[in-house]
DNA sequence: CGTTCCATGTAAGGCGTTACATGATTAC
DNA sequence: GTAATCATGTAACGCCTTACATGGAACG
């Protein structure tokens, strides 16, 4: 995961490991940050693998090492965005190539998100079916993550049609 | 966590890792579920610390390991169960607190929740005041999921409400 | 002249997964 | 008899974090 969003913020320009920091902390921290711990041992793997490239030089009196996207890596980043969007249970995964989403052509942007729609639906159908074996035997506690659970699918069912609707104006 | 997770079920009854595995899968799943690649080796590790025991027995023609939480264990839980709800960004962490919420004295979980209320109100307060800024330099997905991230801190914040009123009723 | 920010990196360790290996019982 | 379910466990590996180590520049 960390690869491709590296991916997608070199698709606008080149960056240090740092000011890839910088970019999370500002727009992706809310569902997604990596530490320095991370990153740096990620581009050092993805410059062996030939998808970004590096350029050394001291700016400032600053040593700094900018990498750029190469165009396997363009094709890598392609590749992913077009597949299927993410579900997880448990992490706003789905964010993640829907941020990138500016790099996709429209029609195959509201393509996915239909099918993502459904996935979620589905899901959360399953976990509304559950729901009232739960509501007897569980107490309130328990049934309240349940709720969540259903509310959080719906949330993401929501979010989802609105973005299609904002992407059909 | 995945410790704190099966005390829990253990403050119930003795279980087996298979055991562990099915509680799961029917009432945590949506928010966490563990593979028997980590629940098993969890259990040996808790057994060396004292927080659960084990008896070996075959029931049915079938070799079983149930564990059972010790004083020690139960200590353990208590003081876990009774610290600040987690709040994170990324994972609905705080649904695995509180769904063990029933070992705790009501007036301690409202006390919690109260106080978990007020720290996501504040995440949510940062980034709606951060929002202005990126619906003016970012593109439509982008912006789409900043307010995913505000519906989302919302949601938590409704719902631990309208948990704390079930609770007063 | 000390603190904060800029900048890169390593080492140790935590926490989890998938795949593998084994074997009994149950249901069709 | 074969597939699914019950049942336990290991090994390899992925992916991430925290803490550490280093050093220059900018601010007051």
């Amino acid at each position: 995961m960390l690869e491709y969003i590296i991916l997608g913020f070199l698709m606008h320009k080149e960056l240090t490991g740092y000011d890839l920091k910088q970019c999370m902390l500002n727009s992706t921290s809310n569902f997604f940050d990596a530490s320095f711990g991370s990153i740096y041992p990620a581009l050092k793997k993805m410059e062996d693998k030939g998808l970004v490239s590096s350029n050394e030089v001291v700016e400032g009196g600053k040593y700094k090492k900018r990498y750029a996207i190469t165009r396997t890596g363009e094709a890598d980043f392609w590749t992913w965005l077009e597949q299927e969007i993410d579900f997880s249970k448990t992490k706003p995964d789905h964010l993640i190539k829907v941020f990138f989403y500016g790099f996709l052509p429209k029609d195959k942007a509201v393509h996915n998100l239909h099918k993502f729609i459904e996935r979620v639906e589905q899901v959360h159908n399953r976990l509304a079916e559950h729901e009232k074996q739960v509501k007897i035997h569980a107490d309130t506690y328990q049934y309240s993550t349940l709720v969540f659970g259903m509310d959080y699918y719906t949330l993401i069912i929501n979010w989802s049609k609105s973005l299609l609707q904002e992407l059909e104006k």
